[in-house]
DNA sequence: AAAATTTGTACAAGCGCTTGCATAAGTAAA
DNA sequence: TTTACTTATGCAAGCGCTTGTACAAATTTT
């Protein structure tokens, strides 16, 4: 058969002088196992250099100290340091993380929550991927006994889920009337797809505040995007930039976008924020140090991150007799006011 | 005694009709399993809703598909590159992969480690945190078997290590030479610890570059600092920029303290690249978006984590009995001149 | 038709732990 | 001293899979 490996809790036994059972209990302190033992046991496994094999115990107790993070991927602002912070709390809180990039892809997103439940993973710490519309793999999960936390995008459709976001809504709403109090009145938005709700929400607080403003929506000045990366933000400044109606704002659904829109008004000789004012949402690590500055719209990664997890292992610690309690945290966002819209006060 | 909890090879072994080695051998595709049986087999499965329990097979098999990443920090434009290529590589090749942030504490590290190799992982990648200068901890993971890939940076004193590098001397060498050749003539340096090979390296090349070109290498001009933050990088600039000899251009170790360089210059009134010419190791996302733009270096981080992986895996499946070759690879880097050194055309 | 192979499948041990229950030893109460 | 509890330890089953070996059935060879 298979030959053993490694130095086991069999051999730990054996040098110390007592049954496996006892090993395994004491190296766990557990009450049971008087306090002399415990030493006795300790120092023989410290002796041969003994280390638990985590494998055995998750197999044995049918749980791991691993949670799964799904992220669409590490090379944003926001999600970068979401995660930074995850993994940060999750080793303070004695457990691993694992991360799956989903790339946006609703695909690899099934398969990734497939390879998580199969290595029965404690948790799920998910940010929906952009394609995602149908949610059966986390109905899946969820029947076998994994939790669930979503951060950020989530979805109304998955229910009995702890969701931690902002505002998007007001946050947008927000964001406008900071622009509209900047002087600017012909206000164009890029938007992201809004079959993730949190695009949507943007969307919508947008309008209200042009509408409270009495100001025109024109339907021109609203674009959409599926990635909001750099390039597709130079691609739609380009458009909106190049009708005859001009806006003399936008206001894009990510930092990035906003980025990407100061770069190509200024190469074709529109200043920022003289003619034109920019505002973003998110932050990127540089927004600030641009020139000019960005103004942006904080999102509080590190406070979401921190209490994803704790909210995920309070959920796995519960008490499995009574019904945990789902909530829906909904975190402040903090509007940075730099010198891409800052119309009024010059520099 | 404890509960069986989800579907498991028995119940599909029962609804198929076979034994449960059968099962395991036909969802193996097992040669010695009839086609037949297989397409039974696999049917039962599908019906019952099965999924293996990665943890049991690991304990069976003493090995899991997972990879260990060790990596200082997520929050750095490199090192995010770098591991979000990491994983993708990883997930194509039918490995997980599990982050573990050091935030450069050598105790972290050490701590990641025994967790990693309890967790029975396949082989870890690894970046070496700031602070260390005892490598046990690596030698232990070898002893149990552990292959480990150590990625940019690197040291010596670990042995029969694949490692994936760039000449840090020479590439030094070459930027400075590029900061020369725009005719900046006192030329100061920001360091990160040299404790770490990669800096000494740089430190190197930029002090021979100098040498061969004749130039004074005033050890004023030549600072130090523990983690080139951002923050970091407006104290030296802060220092070097207010003694009497001030140079006119400024090397730094990493692209953040060359951010922020520029950013205190500008403040106070020094103008770059007229007045001050400043380049920076690494790339990060906005480098090349910053006003003025950022003379880099950018580092192949795709490349090398490709790379890390395949070689990694390449290591776990070689033949135990044959002595596995380990190589020291070293990639090409490349110079982005921007602005920030563009002294000779005006813009 | 018997013997020798070649399939195809089942048995059972083992991977390294945890844990319910039994039991032995130690202590307190009767 | 006997009985009744505690307290400490050991026994052995079980977690869900893999896999060496045995064996029966099907196929080929003589």
């Amino acid at each position: 058969m298979k030959k053993k490996t490694r130095v086991n809790i069999y051999d730990v036994a054996e040098e110390a002088g007592f049954s496996i059972s006892t090993v395994s209990r004491a190296l766990n302190d557990d009450a049971r196992i008087s306090a002399k033992t415990k030493v006795k046991v300790k120092a023989a496994a410290r002796r041969l250099g003994f280390q638990k094999n985590a494998i055995a115990t998750s197999l044995s107790t049918n749980q791991s100290k691993v949670i799964g993070v799904l992220v669409s991927e590490l090379n944003r602002g926001f999600l970068s340091s979401l995660v930074h912070t995850l993994e940060d709390t999750a080793f303070a809180m004695g457990y691993s993380v694992i991360i799956c990039q989903t790339n946006n892809s609703h695909e690899r997103e099934k398969t990734y929550m497939d390879t998580l439940i199969a290595s029965r993973i404690a948790g799920i710490i998910a940010t929906l991927s952009l394609e995602t519309d149908s949610y059966e793999h986390f109905e899946k999960a969820k029947e076998q006994g994994i939790k669930v936390v979503l951060v950020d995008r989530v979805s109304p459709k998955i229910k009995s889920t702890t969701k931690i976001v902002i505002d998007d809504y007001q946050t947008a709403f927000e964001g406008t009337q900071h622009i509209i109090g900047q002087g600017y009145d012909k206000i164009a938005y890029v938007s992201g797809p809004t079959k993730q709700l949190l695009y949507a929400d943007r969307l919508r607080g947008f309008e209200q505040a042009l509408k409270v403003a009495g100001l025109p929506l024109n339907p021109e000045w609203i674009e959409y995007s599926d990635d909001l990366s750099y390039e597709e933000g130079t691609r739609i400044a380009k458009k909106i930039l190049s009708r005859k109606d001009k806006p003399n704002a936008i206001f894009t659904a990510n930092n990035l976008a906003a980025i990407s829109t100061i770069a190509y008004a200024r190469q074709i000789g529109i200043r920022v924020p003289e003619d034109l004012g920019v505002i973003g949402f998110s932050e990127e690590p540089f927004s600030a140090f641009m020139q000019p500055s960005v103004t942006s719209i904080r999102q509080p990664s590190t406070e979401m991150g921190k209490l994803a997890v704790q909210k995920l292992v309070e959920e796995i610690n519960a008490d499995p007799g009574e019904s945990y309690i789902h909530q829906k945290i909904i975190l402040d966002t903090e509007l940075i006011p730099r010198e891409s819209t800052n119309r009024l006060c010059k520099r």
